[in-house]
DNA sequence: CAAGGCACTGAACAAGCATTTAGCATGCTG
DNA sequence: CAGCATGCTAAATGCTTGTTCAGTGCCTTG
């Protein structure tokens, strides 16, 4: 009955196909991101126009399709950075995604990945630790981003804190099954961009005595700087 | 079999029981925390030595006995509190239960509360939000916190960081069913206390371009501070 | 045209779940 | 003693879920 596309089929992985194996996926990855990933199989195929059985015929299982979806996202990650790479683009890609409206409903998989845990959001978390790693050491060469005892640590720290953050504004603001992922967002840059500069760029506190205070406690000797 | 307690009974509300009732609450507030708002009521009524059906019984249904729960964990947050407004403790009400090893059974409710959302989830975070907020205030008054434009934004923006860092440090390091927080919290504090204190003390940017540029952008004019 | 493979479906199946039902024991009250 | 409420349980009920089964129609190939 819907037979809609005639692209070529490459028996064993087809790379590039509009069939509605890609029909599944797509309709997977928006209610896996929209309504979490205990939503019903027949939610997908009904959201895909097709049988729940067919996904089954196509992913194997409820987990094949989200691994499917995984991989998918992944790559497009993977493109993504590639891009970032030759346009030496300064953001993260999960900023990169937001930025771009028609993405919205890969952020809302990213989102919902990270609450879940599992191998994605594992490999997602490392590639947002790198991004913000590499950011900063740039920033630190270029002479912007101070330098940090350990920037490692502060990396992952400052990824938990943006993509915890994000989750937090999702739960305590829009708590229904269906979610606008663009105004999440939207709302989301809107209410921490003016603290987040603040004390990024002034600190939180107006002396360094908890700080010393705790290089001393673990036995590092606190700087001299200005 | 099991009525190991002769406690005076009080028909329509018994507000001090040690009775199996309470001893579903506790079980349910554990296995809540330790394995997430999914877990069967099977588990939660085989930890507390009693039938399914008695849980139905004392609670009406799987929803009543989570009511019951955030309305006890609810108002251990305001005896918390009370006490804090005498001692003038100054920190969170969660960090103040992270530091009682007996509690961490509450940390893990709030934390998964914090995860599924609702009522209970809203309201401690507004709590959160007021916490931090006095705090701030009060080291502003006593000149070791910055002014902010909007203390109240920057008292959310940290709040989401902060519980939503720790989610984040949960999903990615403890994905096991099975969670000794003591251990989760410990590990969490280790990680993010130095560039926690490196940030807040001296900042991540080494000038206000950013901030001044947003301020221009938002029509604020930027001042013109040290 | 015959044969076979493929995408696809409606209907059933089986498991896990919350919840209900019917009843057992115990202890209190008249 | 009878009557009855209370605390509690084993077993049944019914719903939702992922998954399987037995096809059906279409397209390609011989």
């Amino acid at each position: 009955m819907l037979n809609m596309c005639s692209a070529p089929r490459r028996p064993p992985e087809p790379e590039e196909d509009l069939t509605a194996r890609a029909r599944i996926r797509g309709a997977a990855i928006a209610c896996f991101g929209q309504k979490g990933f205990g939503v019903p199989v027949r939610t997908i195929a009904e959201r895909a126009g097709v049988s729940p059985a067919l996904v089954m015929h196509h992913f194997g299982s409820k987990a094949g399709l989200r691994r499917a979806c995984d991989e998918h996202v992944r790559n497009l990650v993977y493109e993504i950075k590639k891009d970032s790479v030759t346009t030496a683009d300064q953001r993260t890609f999960l900023d990169r995604f937001a930025g771009m409206d028609e993405y919205a409903p890969y952020v809302a998989y990213f989102v919902r990945s990270f609450q879940a845990g599992g191998d994605i959001a594992h490999a997602l978390f490392e590639h947002m630790v790198e991004d913000i790693e590499n950011y900063l050491a740039a920033g630190e060469e270029a002479g912007t981003v101070r330098p940090s005892r350990d920037p490692a640590a502060r990396a992952r720290f400052l990824a938990m804190g943006h993509i915890g953050s994000l989750q937090m504004f999702l739960t305590m603001h829009f708590p229904g099954p269906d979610i606008d992922f663009r105004e999440v967002m939207r709302a989301w840059s809107e209410r921490i961009t003016l603290p987040t500069l603040e004390i990024y760029s002034e600190g939180l506190f107006t002396n360094r005595a908890m700080l010393d205070a705790y290089l001393l406690y673990v036995g590092d000797p606190p700087e001299e700087e200005s």
